[in-house]
DNA sequence: TCGGTTCCCCTTTTT
DNA sequence: GGGGAACCGA
């Protein structure tokens, strides 16, 4: 029992408080993670059998460490506590109730992209204009209906959504959503939001199914409440209705996920569920120095929505957070290179213990490059995962069609890689003939003969062909397990050889990631002695629902950790360095337009102060690159809100006129890699590659200057139609203004460089007329 | 039907 | 600056 002393008067109650409802609001580095493990242990201590207990989280990273965490201090009985995502524990559920909800037992789970691919194909199947219903917008009009609890039918009959898409101009969403179903069901396919949503179902439809897993989870907890969205609170509260032993933890302040229907509601919902909830506060911060917990506190203070508490901590002052400014992006990533080699080196920190964090992934390159240079190893999280890149995807897609080959999107992706013949005109007749009989692609070849959909016999013959490929590699995948199956199609699709013949460098780091991928699917084989735990089956499930491939621990741990904010929830790093504090880079142009929005962008950046135990950087840049062009910035105003007695201005230049200097072309420590690719093609390229580059470096250093001679307009009179000049963009039209002063944005069509979106409090415009 | 080139969009954030 | 889809000529 000696693992509760160390535990502080509500940390322990948290744990020791085992029946009926509880919440904890945890801030940050309170012990959130501890009190969780502690409290699952302590279930177990008290003679709770493992089997009984579901833990909930949203990353594989938190599952993970829970998962070990807890088999230190209770050893092997903590494999039998059901703990893991919400996506992955409830695929886990549906695949053995398949049944109940007419689904096959081996359904595929789509990823983002196939569901976009899917939507993108409906919307040209339906004649739609594809600039209008762009697959993004529609996927999220999806994605949150079916996070709402909202399917194709009540989605058309409800007059605020339909009201709402006509006004968009996009009045045909809800046929797409109907379409969009029925095709991933036709597919034997699932998209993440499914797996929450037909739990629902399953759990609503089917009471007896609904009891066996009430009786089965006589102990709930689920992490990271504050963002929980409906779908997934519908599932643990019913799942949690009989015996009310449901813990919820969470930090109404660390709320970030609301892009993705997360509802802060839900908070104030488990008041009205539970009456008689325990509420526990855990407001000590063991984590960082007193400057960065009063620093993150300030900030905080600035937004209206929250619940109230005191986070305090009994560390050190420790130093006060350095700001920094940066003339580019690429002089932003030399300073904290720089600063994390010196830290190194005079105070022997080591890489690990450092993090760089961005609000977008996009702002890795230029700190990756930076640190190369130093030749500081280093890891980035997130990101294009090793599962997402093209060619890994191709070779899933085989494995896909062997155990589901009604699997629309796979089956695209290879009837005609490598090329075999099989034509677009082809392809397009057979999703002809599929929705016309409402049969899946796979289902049409497999009857391509007798069906006269207009394919002349030569094609028709190949089709054959490639349907008996899958169908040996089908039956292959019943007696041979992942890996002799994995190398076999490799080899055999021909698309081993596909990329073996391209000898380019891309064509090469190609034929590398497929090798790691067979490589892992034989770690994977290895694990497991008999047949049926081994299958390719089995290794699809498992790998569906991982985003990061952070089964790599071969590779040296001594790095530099580099992440989005919203992947550095929940982790906690001695060195923090936080890049980007730009006015609509972050907080991030999109959300600028509600108080809430920008609520969310000031609690992402609580979350990433926070995460600093002993030293927090800021830092921007005057400029930077975003979309290949040079960009002028301001400062966030984050920055200012920052109480400033926790500051400090860091005036040291990293690195002195970089770009006079010309060390863009010197690259001297840029890796063999990088430079084949830019060598290894003609020299014609070579040449536009370096004449991009010496026009953007005279543009920068014209651009400089001219600045400051640059004459402003007062825009308060701004109408539409009026000509006027921009410092960078030059002469342009007012096509539209939109928003109240002063969020107004206008939409400028400049002579040179088209159509651009401009909030006019940053904008520089001159009227001209 | 194929391969190369152009064009377009992209940038929030994740399962 | 880059990836992927559309486009176009052979």
């Amino acid at each position: 029992m000696s693992y509760l002393d160390t535990l502080n008067e509500e940390q322990r109650k948290a744990v020791e408080h085992t029946e009926g409802p509880v919440m904890v609001i945890a801030g940050a580095g309170s012990g959130k993670t501890r009190v969780l493990t502690y409290r699952i242990a302590h279930l177990i201590d008290k003679g709770v059998d493992p089997f009984n207990i579901l833990a909930l989280t949203f990353t594989n990273k938190s599952a993970k460490e829970m998962k070990d965490r807890i088999t230190k201090i209770i050893g092997g009985e903590a494999k039998n506590v059901w703990m893991g995502t919400f996506h992955s524990v409830f695929a886990r559920i549906l695949r053995s109730e398949a049944e109940h909800i007419n689904y096959p037992q081996n359904f595929t789970i789509y990823d983002t992209q196939d569901s976009k691919n899917l939507i993108r194909q409906i919307v040209r199947d339906l004649g739609l204009d594809e600039k209008l219903y762009k697959a993004n917008i529609i996927y999220n009009r999806i994605s949150s209906a079916k996070n709402g609890l909202i399917g194709p039918k009540a989605y058309q009959e409800n007059a605020e959504i339909t009201s709402n898409d006509e006004s968009g101009g996009r009045p045909k969403t809800g046929e797409i959503y109907a379409m969009y179903n029925r095709r991933c069901f036709k597919s034997h396919a699932m998209d993440f939001d499914d797996l929450l949503f037909k739990t629902n179902l399953l759990l609503h439809k089917k009471p007896n199914i609904l009891l066996k897993y009430q009786n089965k989870f006589k102990y709930i907890l689920v992490d990271e409440y504050q963002d929980t969205n409906h779908s997934q609170y519908s599932i643990v509260k019913s799942m949690a209705a009989r015996f009310e032993n449901i813990c919820v933890v969470g930090d109404d302040a660390q709320s970030i996920y609301s892009f993705r229907g997360a509802n802060i509601q839900n908070i104030l919902n488990y008041k009205k569920d539970y009456p008689d909830f325990k509420l526990i506060k855990l407001e000590q911060n063991y984590r960082s120095t007193q400057n960065i917990v009063n620093a993150a506190n300030s900030i905080i203070k600035k937004n209206q929505d929250q619940i109230s508490k005191e986070i305090w901590t009994d560390n050190n002052e420790g130093s006060k957070i350095m700001v920094k400014m940066s003339l580019t992006d690429n002089e932003e990533g030399h300073g904290v290179a720089n600063s994390i080699y010196d830290t190194n080196l005079r105070e022997q920190v080591r890489f690990n213990e450092f993090a760089i964090l961005y609000r977008t992934n996009a702002q890795s390159r230029s700190m990756e490059e930076a640190l190369r240079r130093l030749n500081i190893a280093y890891r980035v999280y997130g990101g294009l995962s090793f599962y997402q890149r093209k060619e890994v995807k191709d070779l899933m897609a085989y494995f896909r069609m062997c155990i589901n080959p009604n699997d629309e999107e796979a089956l695209k992706r290879v009837i005609n890689y490598p090329a075999r013949g099989i034509g677009k005109t082809s392809i397009d007749k057979v999703i002809i003939a599929a929705n016309e009989y409402d049969k899946s692609l796979w289902q049409i070849l497999l009857h391509i003969n007798k069906l006269d959909i207009g394919i002349n016999a030569g094609t028709r013959g190949k089709i054959t062909d490639f349907v008996n490929l899958i169908k040996t590699f089908s039956l292959k995948s019943e007696v041979e397990d992942a890996f002799q199956l994995g190398n076999h199609i490799a080899k055999s699709s021909g698309l081993l050889k596909d990329l073996y013949n391209d000898r380019t460098p891309e064509g090469l780091s190609k034929h590398e990631n497929i090798q790691e991928l067979l490589n892992g699917i034989k770690d994977f084989t290895e694990q497991n002695e008999e047949l049926d735990k081994k299958t390719m089956g089995i290794f699809l499930q498992d790998v569906a629902l991982l985003t990061d491939a952070d089964n790599d621990d071969k590779e040296p741990k001594d790095r530099v950790s580099l992440m989005t904010i919203h992947s550095a929830k929940g982790l906690e790093f001695p060195y923090v360095y936080i890049v980007g504090l730009e006015e609509s880079l972050f907080p991030s142009q999109m959300a600028m337009n509600s108080r809430s929005e920008l609520e969310e962008e000031r609690r992402l950046f609580y979350v990433a102060i926070t995460r600093a135990e002993k030293r927090a950087h800021l830092s921007y840049a005057t400029s930077r690159y975003r979309w290949g062009s040079l960009v002028h910035c301001e400062p966030s105003r984050f920055i200012d809100e920052i109480d400033s007695q926790y500051i400090e201005q860091d005036f040291s230049r990293s690195s002195r006129s970089p770009i006079i200097k010309g060390e863009r072309f010197a690259k001297p420590a840029l890796p063999a890699k990088k430079l084949e690719k830019k060598t290894t093609k003609d020299f014609s390229s070579n040449a536009t590659v370096l004449n991009k580059k010496l026009t953007r470096v005279q543009q920068a250093i014209k651009g400089a200057p001219a600045k400051e001679l640059f004459e402003e307009s007062d825009l308060t009179d701004l109408k539409a139609g009026m000509i006027v000049d921009h410092e960078r963009f030059g002469r342009g039209q007012v096509l539209t203004l939109e928003g109240d002063y002063p969020n107004t944005k206008a939409s400028v069509s400049f002579d040179e460089v088209g159509k651009k979106q401009l909030l006019l409090k940053f904008a520089k415009l001159r009227i001209l007329n």
